[in-house]
DNA sequence: AGATGTATGTTATAACATAACACTTTCAGT
DNA sequence: ACTGAAAGTGTTATGTTATAACATACATCT
């Protein structure tokens, strides 16, 4: 059986989990106040932990992590499309994908350690909610 | 001739193309306060209409900015190599990356906007040293 | 029990970014 | 050249994101 996790990291990742929109470091704190939690670290140290194992991923783009929407992330390479209308966040695990940032990191001469791809736009209920 | 810089994106500008690294904000701010810089919204308002022009990239996973190493990036779609030893980066622009973007969209049901790739890991000379 | 490794609580501060306001410069249209 | 709109600047203050540092607690192994 794998490792399982502690109080904090189970809270962080239950919040996230149910949320299912990209929630910010100082959101998480706000909603897990009524648990217990009053400062940053408390919250930063369990995402540290629930992004090594995979469990969770971070947006660079926006400064929010999200759970992962596939049963174990760990050593995958995961692109996300992101709706600036909504907030929703879909993550695509992609064979075509991994081999691309592969050819990438190649092409530059680079070991590639860890990637992100984060791809904003409008999905398709927001796009015509513009019009 | 296109719109001509303000003295003050030109500053920003050059002193980004001369470091061929990655600074942030601040560290632009210090190197131009021999200058006349003083606060930060000085750097943000250049780096704000010095990406809306093409001429340099945010790399946000690092809150950096670097110089476009392709001489007016119409393309908004650029992939970066990033070497977490000596933080030297290249920016690699590729059709096959380009469409591969919009795939990943597709399959999300997004009309892309803006996108970012951006791969760690150890350049040739880097992975060498560590052995 | 003692040693080791990991997690936690807490205070303080570092690092990144923008709001808001007053003033100046630029430049197209009359 | 005048003028009004748009863009840029200088400045102060503040908001937002993230980590350093230190003390304490708790679990696991020998």
């Amino acid at each position: 059986m794998s490792k399982s996790l502690t109080k904090n990291q189970t809270l962080v990742l239950d919040t996230l989990t149910s949320t299912s929109k990209p929630l910010t470091a100082y959101s998480l704190l706000d909603r897990l106040k009524e648990h217990g939690f009053k400062a940053p670290p408390q919250i930063y140290r369990a995402l540290e932990k629930l992004l090594a194992l995979g469990l969770i991923h971070k947006l660079e783009s926006i400064n929010s992590f999200v759970a992962c929407q596939h049963s174990d992330c760990a050593h995958q390479i995961a692109g996300f499309a992101i709706c600036d209308g909504c907030d929703q966040v879909s993550e695509i695990i992609d064979d075509d994908l991994e081999s691309q940032i592969r050819s990438v990191a190649k092409t530059a001469g680079l070991v590639p350690k860890k990637s992100t791809m984060e791809i904003h736009g409008l999905c398709s209920s927001c796009a015509d909610n513009v019009v």
